[in-house]
DNA sequence: CGGTATCCAACACGATACTG
DNA sequence: CAGTATCGTGTTGGATACCG
């Protein structure tokens, strides 16, 4: 199963659920690594930082989130042999676009927002 | 709770779960909105031919996906009055640049995979 | 401080059946 | 054809407790 799609005049394929970089793009764009991928923009973070910056993560959910960024190769992580631990985040050369690209759309939609609900009250009352 | 991120120039807020742009974000970004709006870049499309070309989804998560977006005014669902129904989908003004973004980041990551695959083979034997 | 392990609730999602 | 309704389940995700 492949869609063909095509952007700026470059073809872009969209594989089934197997395809592999169906599951990078679901990584990159999931609920936590969006607003990690944004904070990231503006520097290294430690881990307790990017919680508080985020606000509303379970300690959990954001060492997931971390973990798979930098393994996909996102995000690099640097622990420094201290005690107490002291951990730094930062996005690497191959992140930093992905980043861009994401707060990028984050940008975009915070500006469209009245169009939004103008749209959204357009439909709740046809409904 | 607010995160000060600069794009381009610009300064991009992402406040905490409860910001209205960040729901539309995960609207826009979720599995399934990301290939409908792929899709939708090529052109008006029917239920039933999104349903085929994008493989796997369920008609319940479908209708959901796109309700949502044409909620969001980010789709425009046109009923033809004839039997059997037929029902034409469509990116409106809104939707046409959120599309372009979200395949334009589909389409970077295609790209980007053969060194998601060398970092992913990096951080597995680290581990 | 920066995590991991465990448990549990919510819900996202798919399968199926049904309808205008 | 284009959905809606209902049900069952598997995953997501938060809370809590604990560890190096």
């Amino acid at each position: 199963m492949r869609v063909s799609v095509e952007v700026d005049g470059h073809v872009v394929d969209v594989y089934d659920a197997k395809c592999p970089s169906r599951a990078v793009l679901e990584h990159v764009t999931s609920r936590w690594a969006v607003l990690v991928l944004a904070i990231l923009l503006d520097g290294t973070c430690r881990f307790s930082e990017l919680r508080r910056r985020i606000g509303g993560v379970s300690e959990k959910m954001l060492a997931q989130t971390l973990r798979r960024l930098e393994r996909d190769g996102f995000v690099r992580r640097v622990a420094h042999p201290v005690i107490p631990p002291h951990v730094d985040y930062s996005l690497t050369e191959l992140g930093e676009p992905a980043a861009r690209q994401v707060a990028g759309l984050a940008y975009w939609i915070e500006e469209q927002m009245p169009a939004v609900s103008v749209a959204r009250a357009s439909y709740d009352e046809r409904s």
